[in-house]
DNA sequence: TAGATTGTTAATCGATTAACAATC
DNA sequence: TAGATTGTTAATCGATTAACAATC
């Protein structure tokens, strides 16, 4: 059980982990060796085990792991026993998206309230989260100290936003616009979910299509 | 210029690199090194040279790099020198968001239709993108042979429409379900943007937060 | 020409895989 | 007990960085 220096690669693992263990229990397995495992994730055994061994002894030799201890064990490094909250900035399309169709809580975090401009949309809400005046970002924020702001904005306000949020406080940002957002000060931790990337991505494989009967994961 | 075994963190850098060259262009910068371009971006120089070498040569010693042309060279390595259609499956509230505000022509891509169960939709159109009904999804892409499917579609049909997608000769799909999508064949192409992994990742960070001054590129 | 910077080869660093003693 | 499988250490593999000759 070490501590420190856990690479992006092995925490970028978990959530599928998590992920796939949840899929187990629904189905009822109780237990599962890093084996079994490997074999239906595409990972190797020692890998899987090597990525647990950075966060303690979960497994049996002989056993392996119990299915729903190393599920809770997994959810728990991903801060998921505690509730932490999220507020969202931008409430168009994509915002809407999120709200209606996104289970925040599956992932351990409650949605609590919008911020928009559009004086249309203030004061009403979506799924019962309140969509709120840009205008009351700060004191709301001052009141309820969300752990997270969802950017869901258009992207040439990121940087103004993204340092009213730093001021006042918030500690993560999940941010939604194709913007680099380096503005950040660095204790706040950034996460990017960027199309733009992503379909540029999709678009080189497109064009250079491995022929040869070679494929698989491209991670 | 080698060819092949091109690993995903090079390509995964790519549009980056792009988009980088883009902002340099605008601002009117002729040229620039490796060096500069490092510094900018938080790169290495010898990771920025080593990354284009797998492609050609495009600097030129005592020089530095053509904006202009790099940029170019970096987009047609990505495949938008030719123009891809997409076709998107799905045109609920996520459908609408990328519809209506994500810049398909910035990436080589032009959505060509869009296709729902819902119908309500059906007959309608988005920024001049048609709202065609499920069941005209074959005859449609038999007749327009679409590069790409965008899957904004409830997770729990996706197996099904991602086999009538392969059957009928899509190449590539950019998966936006929290699905697997391990049903694909493997000549077709799999993008994933998995709103659940990113913020369980972001999640993890937000629990343990690098204490120490060390912070930075997480990647 | 002298200075700058490339493309590439070699060195280093880190991540994945294999091996195996410990043990359930 | 014998068989299975862990956690961990060592070996391998791959990716990043450093160094440098080539040359604009």
């Amino acid at each position: 059980m070490k501590k420190l220096k856990i690479s992006a690669n092995v925490i970028r693992r978990l959530p599928r982990y998590l992920q796939y263990l949840d899929r187990l229990q629904d189905a009822g397995v109780v237990r599962i060796s890093s084996g079994e495992m490997g074999r239906q994730m595409g990972f190797t055994a020692s890998q899987i085990r090597q990525d647990f061994s950075y966060f303690g002894e979960f497994g049996q030799q002989g056993y392996g792991y119990n299915v729903e201890t190393l599920r809770r064990e997994i959810a728990d490094i991903l801060g998921m026993s505690r509730l932490r909250t999220a507020v969202m900035i931008g409430a168009g399309n994509l915002g809407h998206a999120l709200m209606r169709n996104f289970h925040f809580a599956e992932c351990g975090f409650q949605l609590t309230a919008a911020f928009d401009v559009d004086p249309v949309m203030i004061g009403t809400a979506v799924r019962d989260i309140p969509i709120l005046s840009m205008d009351a970002l700060e004191s709301y924020i001052a009141a309820n100290s969300p752990d997270v702001a969802i950017l869901t904005l258009p992207g040439n306000q990121v940087e103004t936003v993204a340092r009213r949020l730093a001021d006042c406080g918030v500690r993560g940002i999940w941010n939604f616009t194709n913007e680099e957002l380096k503005s950040a000060r660095e204790d706040i931790v950034v996460e990017n979910v960027n199309f733009s990337d992503s379909l540029l991505t999709l678009g080189y494989y497109l064009a250079n299509r491995r022929n040869g009967s070679e494929q698989e994961d491209r991670n």
